[in-house]
DNA sequence: CGCCGCCTTGAGAATATTCAAGCATCGTGG
DNA sequence: CCACGATGCTTGAATATTCTCAAGGCGGCG
């Protein structure tokens, strides 16, 4: 996947850098659309480039040996991925679903955050950032229960996908149960049960009405 | 707790700053001992002071309305902790143990990276190990067995605090079971089934010794 | 229209939890 | 020095939640 790379990028000077919103010379600039379930880069190569998701949906992943995964993190227009503080990626990134993101060299915004004290500011606040929503996931995980973890699931989706109480969402169940930590089976019967008991609408798989969010906030805890 | 911490103070050169290692002026300085179980801060306090722990243990944590509780990391001399972006703490912190920490001033080391792009970088370096961090914590508590949990517990304990392949457990069961979303029997199970097994040695129920290193590594997976 | 993949549903099994009791360990005070 | 109580750890039995395995259904796409 890596050697796709240097033969799309382009130094556009109409894409703004994925960071700090700059225009060139901040950082080499490009941008790429993804099919869905291409992978975007694997753990283990060099980290050479950040994101930042223009349109579409991107998961990031750990594979553990025997296939089980856990899904660390989905990202959406706007949110920034890929930003490594070692030589390599940690994790793998993959689009969910036809997925355009812009990209920027990270050689070259490293560089600019050394000479950039605001460029270097915000770097570290996109850092703080993922750590935060790191640790509402860890509570998620480590302390509640597979209901708690659906209700948290959707009204996340709401918030940051969502408009007024409509979700589409853009992953399968497999990808909502290795976010949350559970099963699809699981999932399934938990979305079914809420809909039994009237607190979402499920027209569609992939498509939810919340009929009561602020019980499901109450139950997200 | 907050309005204790003027009161004690001091602006003392022979402090290191516990982000940049520098000394004056780039952070104001003090250092304090908190006893054993006493706060340091609290969910929802004013986020004031960056800590560094010089001797002892601290345990970072979130509290549900219901008394679940998870934790977050522990932290061990030359750890930094405390690190808020916003304006509060997010999150708990309590000496396990009598623990000594260094103390700076977060609107000072906030100045002093707004102008020092290595000082913004270092606190970027801590954000970003910090989020390493919790994402392997993410797997586990998303992912991975009691056994794998335990086993993986030993072997950060024994790499963060360890000498040779003896571990001397500050925490209590209750504080490990926390960490690992796990309840304290079933955490005191695994820990004497790895002792039956021949995996560990458990002289005392704070001190163990990993007979066998490599089995617990791939165990933890 | 039919196939394939994804989702749902059910039954049985497993892992971890809950509840309960007993046992160390440590500090205190007689 | 030993008895005592408190706290934390261990162990057992029963329970619960979630998982696994299996089958069936729905929907989208060719």
């Amino acid at each position: 996947m890596l050697a796709v790379f240097p033969e799309t990028v382009r130094t556009a000077s109409a894409v703004a850098c994925p960071v700090c919103d700059l225009q060139s010379p901040c950082v080499a600039q490009a941008s790429k659309t993804f099919d869905a379930e291409e992978e975007i880069y694997g753990e283990g190569e060099p980290a050479e480039w950040v994101f930042r998701v223009v349109s579409g949906a991107v998961r990031v992943f750990t594979m553990l040996d025997d296939g089980r995964r856990q899904i660390h993190a989905f990202h959406f227009p706007g949110d920034v991925f890929g930003l490594e503080n070692g030589a390599d990626y940690s994790q793998s990134a993959e689009a969910i679903c036809e997925t355009r993101v812009e990209i920027g060299r990270w050689t070259v915004l490293d560089a600019a955050s050394a000479q950039d004290c605001q460029t270097a500011r915000k770097l570290w606040l996109l850092t703080a950032e993922a750590l935060r929503r790191a640790s509402e996931h860890l509570v998620m995980l480590g302390r509640k229960t597979a209901r708690e973890r659906v209700a948290g699931f959707l009204v996340e989706m709401q918030r940051r996908t969502g408009r007024q109480n409509v979700v589409d969402l853009p992953m399968s169940r497999i990808d909502i149960a290795d976010y949350l930590g559970l099963t699809i089976e699981t999932v399934s019967r938990t979305l079914n049960e809420f809909q039994r008991t009237g607190l979402i609408d499920l027209p569609r798989c992939r498509h939810v009405r919340l009929c009561n969010s602020r019980l499901l906030d109450a139950m997200a805890a």
